[in-house]
DNA sequence: TCTGGGGTCCTAGGACCC
DNA sequence: TCTGGGGTCCTAGGACCC
């Protein structure tokens, strides 16, 4: 019996992942940039947060603040981005439908990557096979994408930065399914590559000199393991050593709703800062009625500017149970609001700002409340104010706490059309 | 080194119960 | 009234991911 036939009563997982993918997209609609160096930058144009290899070979700094390589990306002709989720988003969509079409067992893990598994599928050639998909995403979409096989998650991603590390010599595709091309993928992964080892957590395991993957999963290291990272590490020990212990996990509904800026200025005063907050708990709310469920729970986070600020303290978290589970602008406004002007400091200087929406379930899974009840007629306003929205396109109707002459747009300069969700922005193409 | 704007999971400790 | 042992729920914070 073959190793693979052997192989097959096994699982397969397979990590995909698209190349630079922000830089990608960009690029389906601009093929003349191809093979020219591209940045694209954060919200706000604040830094930069993908980068194709032309730019990364050219020395621009992951994340690095704009201002700072202005005159860097002018001089070595690259060509910068502001980012545009809606492109990204769709393109990333079609991607996965792609996917799906070589097994109905995709868990999306982000905008650019995911698992796949091959439970009770006959494949006699992985190689082969994540070449098809490869070649299928290049050709339908014109996005690069790199693959790596092996039988656990963790390993699948190791095999992953093989495939994108070494892509002419694998194609971009690289199946582990050997215990000798496991043992050398460890080897070969450096401790800070491993997924799930962040910053914190590499500064200790260089102390207790664990430097790759492979010193990562030897025995004597288990117990510090233990110690530093709890049952999580002894997973992630496991799915390195070939166990598979983390499965295919499915689509949830979210557990958190986070609306949060930096200011391109400061922010010092109240009223400033009150329009902001209450602009964020309203969109929190649209959210939320937009995936039709409440929250129980609102956070108001605040930053203030570290460097001049005197007190050791800068980041501010408050929440506040709601007396009932909420989706309306005003409820949630109020709320952010109310604790907003027991932590505000007139006087200090803030950078960013956020709310965020906690404790949630669905619509229908309101608990009746004896005493405290919102106001029935929120519902059917809510339900005016996005209609009207859905209707106009645009967010005209604002709380009186919300500015009506301020309209806090983002930064975006260097902004590429809505090429495939937006009707008004779609390609023409001249014959 | 926390860059920007999202998210998740786990753990320790406090409040409270019997 | 802090005395034993055990349990649950909740929250804050720390770590990570993209």
């Amino acid at each position: 019996m073959s190793r693979l036939q052997f192989l097959y009563f096994y699982s397969m997982y397979a990590l995909v992942d698209c190349n630079n993918f922000y830089a990608s997209c960009e690029r389906v609609f601009q093929p003349q940039l191809i093979g020219k160096p591209i940045v694209i930058l954060s919200n706000n144009d604040g830094c930069i947060i993908s980068r194709s290899y032309e730019a990364k070979d050219l020395g621009i700094p992951m994340g690095a603040p704009e201002f700072k390589v202005r005159n860097e990306l002018k001089q070595k002709n690259i060509h910068v981005f502001s980012s545009n989720y809606a492109l990204y988003g769709d393109l990333s969509n079609r991607v996965m439908k792609i996917l799906e079409g070589f097994t109905p067992n995709v868990e999306v893990y982000s905008i650019d990557e995911a698992f796949l598994n091959f439970n009770g599928m006959k494949i006699d050639d992985f190689h082969d096979y994540g070449l098809q998909m490869k070649r299928r995403v290049q050709k339908w979409l014109s996005i690069p994408i790199c693959v790596g096989f092996a039988e656990t998650k963790a390993l699948s991603k190791v095999a992953n930065k093989i495939a994108k590390k070494y892509q002419e010599r694998t194609q971009g595709i690289y199946v582990i399914d050997t215990e000798e091309k496991r043992i050398k993928a460890l080897k070969w992964t450096k401790i800070e590559d491993v997924w799930g080892i962040g910053f914190r957590l590499t500064k200790k395991m260089k102390m207790q000199r664990i430097l790759t993957a492979y010193d990562f999963i030897q025995p004597h290291n288990e117990a510090f393991i233990k110690k530093e990272m709890g049952v999580v590490g002894l997973r992630l020990k496991y799915e390195l050593e070939g166990k598979s212990v983390l499965e295919m996990e499915e689509p949830k509904d979210k557990k958190n709703i986070a609306i949060t800026r930096s200011f391109a200025g400061n922010i010092t005063t109240f009223d400033e800062m009150k329009e902001r907050v209450s602009t964020f708990a309203t969109v929190c709310a649209e959210k939320l009625r937009k995936q039709k469920s409440c929250c129980n729970g609102v956070i108001l986070y605040l930053r203030k500017d570290k460097y001049k600020t005197q007190r050791d303290r800068y980041n501010f978290y408050v929440l506040e149970t709601l007396p009932f589970a909420s989706n309306s602008n005003i409820t949630i406004s109020s709320v952010a609001v109310k604790m907003l002007k027991k932590v505000f400091e007139e006087g200090e200087i803030y950078k960013k700002a956020g709310v965020i929406v906690t404790d949630i379930i669905p619509e229908n899974a309101k608990q009746f409340h004896l005493f405290e009840e919102e106001n029935p007629k929120h519902q059917k306003l809510m339900q005016v104010i996005d209609d009207f929205h859905k209707r106009t396109g645009e967010r005209k109707i604002k709380l009186a706490s919300q500015d009506l002459e301020r309209t806090w747009t983002m930064k975006q300069d260097h902004l590429s059309p809505k090429y495939t969700t937006n009707f008004n922005q779609i390609l023409t193409v001249k014959c």
